[in-house]
Parts: structure tokens; C-alpha cells; sequence
DNA sequence: CTCCGAATGAGAATGATTATCATTATCAAA
DNA sequence: TTTGATAATGATAATCATTCTCATTCGGAG
């Protein structure tokens, strides 16, 4: 459940993928900039690879997904993140300027698995609130609340 | 941080919105109809008011959400589902049958903005996976996965 | 009953994501 | 290396959920 960029080209190619400089460049991406966008990603990307498409990188993000290499999180917003799988761990999201902390999970899921009959295999928790800079009474930071 | 169909009215009437028969049936579907989703609200609000719109559905959705009467939850899949604000709990959300088992929250998130100078609003907890009629070797419920 | 702002319905617009399709890249066999 | 089969890609159209617009209707204060 643990992955790491070079972890995916066993990944890749135990499903018999190909292992592409694109895919190369965008896992290499998401590992470097967690919870990171698609735009961000794409916008990254074409830094190196200034022909890459949107559409790649879609593609790209849901084949990793299915691979179990990357996982998606909403955060809040209307869109998805993403960051490399790795230790569990929950996300402390800033209602008021985006700032996402991830924090050690301190939910013990094999205990509610078993005690449900319930087999886990993904876990999305999330806390949203204000954090320490935006606490009331502090000045804006970025994207306030309406 | 709990609210009833009926509390509603007081929420609205709070912050000087109407309580129209329209936003009353709705409420009232998501009370009878936890993680029901916006199409399955505006259907079965049709069979008491065959007029009313789409966009009323979401609409009150979206004040209701901001009145902390009702949230959304993804659920794992690309619209969001809806219910009443009650006991804090987490989602065990089938991947294969789609099915929703509300468990009690065994999260100190109390204990963990303190810890991270935070100030939690709201918490999202999902794990999605198998429920027991899915487990490996049970055949198909529904929406199986490709 | 009349007036005005709130609420609504119908449909257009938006934004994120996915699908399509023609083209290009990859890799193995010849 | 050339060829051929197949996977990957880029450009763009299509989809899907949700939001916005605006003309119309509703509801309650006066
Ligand atoms: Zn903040
Ligand atoms: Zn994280
Ligand atoms: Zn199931
Ligand atoms: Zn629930």
C-alpha cells in the first residue's frame, strides 16, 4: 500500500504498461508536489515536455490510480488532488487559505473492517476547519470564504 | 452541530430565508433518504410537487449546506450524496455494491486540532472497500468494478 | 389588495473529467 | 533496419454534475 516513483515502473509493468517519459515525468511531478491538481501538474509537466496534453495527464493520473500508486482527494474544493500513496494519513484542510496538513491517521480501520465485515481498502478522511494563521481575528491569507 | 428536519426552520428563518413548502419537502426527502444523491432528491420530490425544478434542488442543497443543516459527501463516486447533520460518523462505502454503512466516528478530532492549532469545522471520513456480500468469491450486487 | 424582494423553472453556461480519433512512438519479429 | 501490430499521445468534442441567468411567480408587510 506503500509506493514510491520508482516503485511505479514495477507497477506499470506488472499490468503490462509501457513505461513512458510522460509517466516517468508525472509521477516524478506528484512526488515532488503533493496534492497538487491536474492543471498543476499539466502546467509543470510542460516545462520539461512543452507538447504534453491535458489529456495525458488525465490519463495518466486514473492509470495510477488503478495501479494504487497515486490517490485522488477532493479537499474541499471542486476538484481532485493528488499525491503519491503512502502512509495513512488524514488531511487538515484550511477552509480559509488551502493549506493542507497531512497528519498520522489515528483511525485504527482493521478494528472497524473486522468488527463490519468489511474488507478496507482505501481510506479518505479529512478535517476541514481553519488553521493557526487563519485562526479569527487574523488577516485574510488567499482564497477566504464567501 | 445536529439538526432535525425541523430545526431547519430555524436555521432559515436565522438568517432571514424563507420556509417554503419546497424547501420543506426537500429537507424531508434527506432525512427519509440518508446519501441520497441530487437526481434521486429531485425524483422523489416530483411525486409531491411534479413542477419543481432541478435547480431548486440544488440550490436549497447548497443552503442547507451552508446553513450546517446538511452535508455532502463524495462517497467514491464523481457527484455528491446528501444527509442531515447528526452524530459525527464515518463511511464504509462498498466499491462494489455502492452500499453505505454509517459506523460512529472513532476519531479525537477534538484532540488533534488542539494538537495542530486547528479549528475543525467539518470531518469527511471514508473507507471504501467490500462489504461483507461483496467479499471475494460472492457474485456481483450491482456496480461492479471494471 | 398592492408592492417588492425572495424564490422558482427553464435552460444556458461552466468547469472538471472522459471519450474519440487520427497520428506518432515503441518494440519485437523478420 | 524495416515492418507490422499495438500502445500512447494530442487535439478536440462530448459528458456530467453543478452553477448561473433571467423572466416569471410567490409571499408577506403594509
Ligand atoms: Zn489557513
Ligand atoms: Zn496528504
Ligand atoms: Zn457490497
Ligand atoms: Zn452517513
Amino acid at each position: 500500500m506503500t509506493q514510491s516513483p520508482a516503485e511505479m515502473r514495477v507497477a506499470l509493468m506488472a499490468v503490462g504498461k509501457r513505461v513512458t517519459p510522460d509517466r516517468e515525468l508525472l509521477i516524478d511531478i506528484i512526488g515532488r508536489n503533493p496534492h497538487i491538481d491536474a492543471l498543476g501538474i499539466h502546467r509543470l509537466a510542460q516545462d520539461s515536455r512543452p507538447r504534453i496534453g491535458l489529456a495525458t495527464v488525465y490519463r495518466t493520473l486514473r492509470l495510477l490510480e488503478e495501479l494504487a500508486v497515486v490517490e485522488a482527494d477532493r479537499l474541499g474544493e471542486g476538484h481532485s488532488h493528488y499525491e503519491i500513496r503512502g502512509r495513512d494519513h488524514l488531511h487538515l484542510v484550511c477552509a480559509n487559505c488551502g493549506e493542507v496538513l497531512d497528519v498520522p491517521s489515528p483511525i485504527d480501520w482493521k478494528g472497524i473492517a473486522r468488527e463490519h465485515a468489511f474488507v478496507v481498502t482505501q481510506s479518505r478522511l479529512e478535517l476541514v476547519g481553519l488553521c493557526a494563521a487563519c485562526r479569527p481575528g487574523v488577516a485574510d491569507h488567499s482564497k477566504s470564504i464567501t
